[in-house]
RNA sequence: GCCACAGUAGCUCAGGGGUAGAGCACUCGAUUCGUAAUCGAGCGGUCGUGGGUUCAAUUCCCACCUGUGGCUCCA
């Protein structure tokens, strides 16, 4: 504030309307100008985009906003006042913390500190209690501005905070610290005016965390917590977190008998009966909608060395392979390390190479499609593995394509559809990402710019919207990515369609083109469920498996009220089988009421009671799951030909119960 | 791999230094029932594994295994 006569800065309101304002005024002073009412809301202001707080002085001009609850970037800032809040109460109860780094994030916040004996749950409540207190007390949220030697001093207790200062160094970023009572952070802001603001939150859980996430770095103490301006959203996010655990893959997957783990095999799921039949078919699924355009080939699980070495995978890839001893080898006298010259195959690509580098291919022939449905192995840290969705063994979708430069347009229009399609049968939504070329990669400029542009065309022409990741293709080639929405919005990186030149390459891949001369062609990776095992997992939680008939194991349980219709009952049993409906017959001598508890339970989506009326009419008493006592009484022909009708189309959802059509 | 927590009957869980209990499931008997749990009886566990402390360990301590939540990584 050196100049005399400093220029007035003008901030333009939503509504058009203009301040105009010495720097240095402090934002809560031109809210107040507006209305005391708004003040009163206010938590926060946006100026020219940016978020900041009431007590920040006005700097520049532009756009500006004042930033109430309502605005969807409030909770953030709420989120991370309850960081500090946190912290103060932590550093109040356990003095000898030090202070990590505490953000808001998507659903909450968390604060990391380093302290020599970790936190317990009963910690978590005392801290919780003591939030409670600072919240009563009602700190102002006061932020200081303060040069690299003025933060040191404050900070001089905490080492993570002195370590963070040295990104400052040189830097004229302004340094600015905000203190709320007894505890001081270095901190950018924006924090709501005071502690008080803070009033429905809950502490969730203990983590270790790597200080800066970097595992050779000391471990931290991580609390995650969340919060919310209404009681009413506290609640309701707890109850979706509850509703999301009542459909977790694991619970569901015991339920209803789909598939279980044994230690004696840590990372590779067992299927029952169940399990079974919804893998196979899914896998039918996609064998049929792969039919007419892929080739299907099995190959080997168990490879030399040497084709991974060739591959790249015995350099990069050697920690996460199962790595298998060699007899020969070891009778020979290598060293226990070179006795382990095989590996269980982790993918499929080298499979693929290896065979379409064993035969002469015309021009003609391409694109050339491989699929495989191997099983893989990878053996993942022990810390990683996460009921189906993180496994050692699983088996992909996996398919390679060969194919000559200018076909890279009309092939990637193709998988596009093609995928989108099979997430559409699923009614699983997919966001598109565009992944470029990044830092550490292989290839010309000149490569990256054609395969770049081929893919956005591609990408383009089919006119659905996309995000960009700049920088965050594959070391090989750029990448569609397809992040899936499930039914209660959880997004899974699933799908993914990746240009690949290095390959060929490596591979020495060729075709023999219209000139007769040899061609490198390009490769292209696709994968649509990502996983079986994790592809499974996502449609038993998106259906909290209530699957469609089309999946389900079990898709018809007749139930005969008494053992006078169990002759008619098994007849009607015989017949939907003999149409490939998988149906069965509960002819159990408990109550009917148990049993259709128990079909309800098993999420079979039809039941079909018979009682003497329905045997005397060749009829099936439909009741639909989840349908309650709804159902509609039908002959068992149109029954049966609409249960066949819907499995053909493989609906979501069932039409009408039994509709006479 | 790292940090924390957990492991008791097939499942969900209670208990706690003196070798265990419920509900459901399962078996048997009775019941033959009209749309989400019929009644009764019975079977079932060396309390994750191995060591240690103790007169005595499922309980306390240590190690390991497996799982859960995270970190890292990732299909």
């Amino acid at each position: 504030m050196s100049a005399a006569a400093p220029a007035l800065l003008v901030l333009t309101l939503p509504d058009g309307a203009t301040r105009e304002v010495a720097p240095g005024t402090l934002a809560r002073d031109v809210v107040a100008t507006i209305g005391p009412r708004l003040l009163q809301a206010a938590l926060a202001v946006s100026i020219d985009g940016a978020v900041q707080d009431l007590m920040t002085p006005v700097r520049s001009g532009g756009a500006f906003q004042v930033i109430t609850e309502k605005d969807p970037r409030a909770l953030a800032v709420l989120r991370h006042s309850g960081a500090h809040i946190l912290a103060t109460a932590v550093r109040r109860l356990r003095p000898d913390a030090k202070i990590g780094f505490g953000p808001a994030i998507d659903d909450g916040f968390y604060y990391d500190f380093e302290v020599t004996k970790p936190f317990t749950p009963e910690d978590l409540e005392a801290f919780e209690a003591e939030m409670r207190k600072v919240v009563a007390e009602k700190y102002p949220f006061v932020r200081a501005e303060v040069s690299q030697a003025e933060a040191r001093q404050v900070f001089a207790d905490d080492p993570l905070k002195l370590e963070r200062l040295e990104d400052f160094e040189g830097s004229d970023e302004v340094i600015s610290t905000y203190t709320d009572g007894p505890f001081t952070d270095l901190c950018r802001g924006p924090h709501v005016p005071d502690t008080s603001y803070l009033k429905h939150f809950k502490l969730l859980s203990t983590a270790g965390a790597y200080w800066r996430g970097d595992e050779r770095r000391q471990m931290l103490q991580r609390i995650y917590a969340t919060a919310f301006f209404r009681k009413e959203e506290l609640e309701q996010h707890l109850h979706r977190m509850e509703e999301a655990k009542k459909r977790d893959h694991r619970v569901v997957g015991r339920q209803l008998d789909l598939f279980q783990f044994f230690p004696h095999a840590p990372g590779a799921a067992f299927w029952t009966p169940r399990g079974t039949q919804l893998w196979l078919t899914l896998e039918e699924f996609i064998r049929e909608r792969q039919r007419e355009r892929f080739l299907e080939i099995k190959t080997p699980l168990l490879y030399t060395k040497k084709l991974w070495e060739q591959s790249g995978h015995w350099g990069k890839y050697k920690e996460n392979m199962f790595l298998v001893w060699d007899k020969e080898e070891a009778e020979r006298g290598g060293s226990a390390e070179d006795s382990l010259s095989m590996s269980l195959k982790p993918m499929n690509c080298p499979s693929h190479h290896l065979y379409f580098h064993a035969h002469k291919h015309s021009y003609r022939e391409l694109p050339k499609r491989y699929v495989t449905f191997d099983v893989l192995h990878r053996n993942e840290i022990s810390g990683a593995l996460s009921g189906l969705t993180r496994v050692r063994q699983f088996s992909q979708d996996d398919c390679h394509i060969y194919l000559r430069e200018d076909q890279i347009a009309s092939e990637v229009k193709f998988l596009m559809d093609f995928i989108l399609g099979y997430y559409d049968t699923f009614g699983l939504t997919a966001k598109l990402k565009f992944a470029t070329r990044p830092e550490q990669r292989i290839g010309s400029d000149e490569l990256w710019d054609r395969a770049e542009g081929a893919l956005r065309a591609a990408l383009e022409s089919t006119g659905r919207p996309y995000e960009m990741k700049e920088g965050d293709g594959a070391f090989y080639g750029p990448k569609i990515d397809f992040d899936v929405m499930d039914s209660i919005g959880r997004a899974w990186q699933l799908g993914t369609i990746q240009l690949d030149y290095n390959a060929p390459e490596r591979f020495d891949l060729e075709y023999t083109g219209e000139d007769n001369a040899a061609h490198r062609p390009v490769v292209i990776h696709r994968a649509v469920s990502g996983s079986f095992e994790r592809f499974l997992a996502i449609l038993i939680e998106h259906f909290a498996g209530a699957f469609p008939v089309w999946l389900s194991p079990e898709q018809v349980r007749v139930l005969p009220i008494s053992d006078e219709v169990l002759g008619y009952a098994q007849e009607v049993t015989a017949r939907l089988r003999a149409a490939g409906i998988r149906a069965s017959c509960d002819d159990r001598s408990d109550t009917l009421n148990y049993r259709i508890r128990d079909g309800e339970l098993m999420k079979v989506p039809y039941m079909a009671v018979i009682g003497k009326r329905e045997a005397e009419a060749g009829q099936v008493a439909v009741r639909v799951r989840g349908a309650g006592k709804k159902q509609e009484v039908v002959s068992v022909e149109s029954f049966q030909a609409r249960l066949l009708d819907e499995i053909r189309a493989r609906a979501l959802t069932p039409s009408s119960a039994g509709a006479e059509a």
